[in-house]
DNA sequence: CGAGAAATTGAGTCTCTTCAAACCCCGTGG
DNA sequence: CCACGGGGTTTGAAGAGACTCAATTTCTCG
């Protein structure tokens, strides 16, 4: 099953016809290599980013030069699908290791948004879900650090889970530096890294390689406050078709 | 011309057919008063609220108890939109002044999506959007709290001014008490207080009664560091049509 | 084996928070 | 018409968390 498909009926019930029509719209994979843009901030894309492999990430550059991350992207998203409504995109994807990407002409989503409106309707639901993850990490405000990062680690970890990528007991196929952690928490590397210690001096994670490790789960979710309903998988609303 | 198109219009080209079908589905106007809920975290509403006067916002209770607010809310604004594509709302939508509003079933929007492609690009656009409001509310790390609160005041202002109801030289019809501007910027009420009272001293804002007035628009701007582009009033991509 | 990148550690500083109290505006009732 | 009360605003001071700076260690890969 080609893996955007897991991603799009993890979101909502799909018809094999709709199914086919989708794979059918990629076009063949490109690679891009670590620290590269996939899309640049300000670029006006006439295609849309499918995820093959890797993990990626949206930011924006801050006025003072540093970087903050929006959100990661793994296997299967549609890394600017956004920009299918917005025309201009208003931040940059990057590759945080390197990734297979391929592309869909924004003319293609378009006739595929027409032709089946279940289709538009889950695209929209993805771009939704979305939002729900920046409400999410929003609540960043109201949370001892030791939580914020605890609940990071539990959504990477999910959101691999959900297209059927985290082994249990294997590490993660996630590589992100500790810069690129702390830049996505809005903290600093120094502070997001004594974090860490904290939570690998609890036995809750471990790294082996440049790859992270959940050890206890259970722990990690209870420190973490953790409930994965933001991520909406598969609470499907009224059908429309 | 009713308020709910000025707002569609400012988003995407809208035939004159499909603003009489959007108007067509309102229902009557229901009145909600201060402090109350518009729609309750949790709930599952069967229709999508719009705001037909008065402030409302979007918010979550975070694990101590205190409220974050996600975005605020204007005439205009579908405000629970995102319900209709997520079955089950993560947030909720309190009125911060008297509101009046109107419901339109979710029944009624499937059939206006399925009918016309280009509103539900419209209204897909419109949840696009609020995503992108967000992304610039996160960038909060990386600015002063100056700019910070100086920012968000210029967004209302903008918001107010798209939908005509900002009448230059006026204050704003925007009543919100500064816990309330605090629980948005996830700032204390007593920094954010000090910090309005900084602008208030620099002769760039002012408060009559208790409403937000703009004294110096291009000052305020340039403190905040301010373009309105992520707002993405009228900047459409690919019509559908 | 060596070089560069990433992670770790310590120390000093500053922003923002919390706590607490006073003040002001405005609607209500005597 | 004025006193009262309550929500909202303002102010001060002390404390905690997070940041920056800077040096050191560990990892990774050619």
């Amino acid at each position: 099953m080609h893996i955007l498909l897991r991603k799009l009926t993890s979101l909502h019930d799909v018809s094999d016809e709709e199914q086919a029509a989708a794979v059918d719209a990629l076009e063949p994979p490109t690679q891009i290599s670590r620290g590269q843009d996939i899309v640049s901030e300000g670029s006006t894309p006439s295609y849309t980013t499918v995820m093959l492999s890797g993990t990626a990430c949206r930011y924006k550059i801050l006025p003072r030069g540093n970087r903050h991350i929006l959100t990661f992207q793994y296997p299967g998203d549609m890394t600017d699908l956004y920009s299918y409504v917005m025309k201009k995109l208003d931040h940059g994807v990057g590759a945080l290791s390197n990734c297979s990407v391929s592309h869909i002409p924004h003319a293609k989503v378009a006739a595929l948004c027409k032709k089946y409106p279940n289709l538009a309707y889950t695209f929209w639901r993805d771009t939704v879900v979305d939002t729900s993850i920046l409400h999410n990490w929003a609540l960043g405000e109201g949370r001892t650090t030791l939580e914020r990062v605890a609940h990071m680690l539990c959504e990477i970890f999910v959101r691999f889970e959900a297209v059927g990528l985290s082994e249990p007991g294997l590490p993660l196929p996630f590589t992100a530096t500790q810069q690129d952690l702390a830049d996505a928490l809005g903290l600093s590397l120094v502070h997001t890294n004594k974090t860490i210690a904290a939570l690998k001096s609890r036995k809750l994670i471990s790294r082996t390689g440049s790859r992270l490790q959940i050890l206890d789960w259970q722990q990690l979710k209870a420190v973490a406050n953790f409930d994965p309903a933001y991520l909406h998988f598969k609470d499907r609303a009224i059908p429309i078709r």
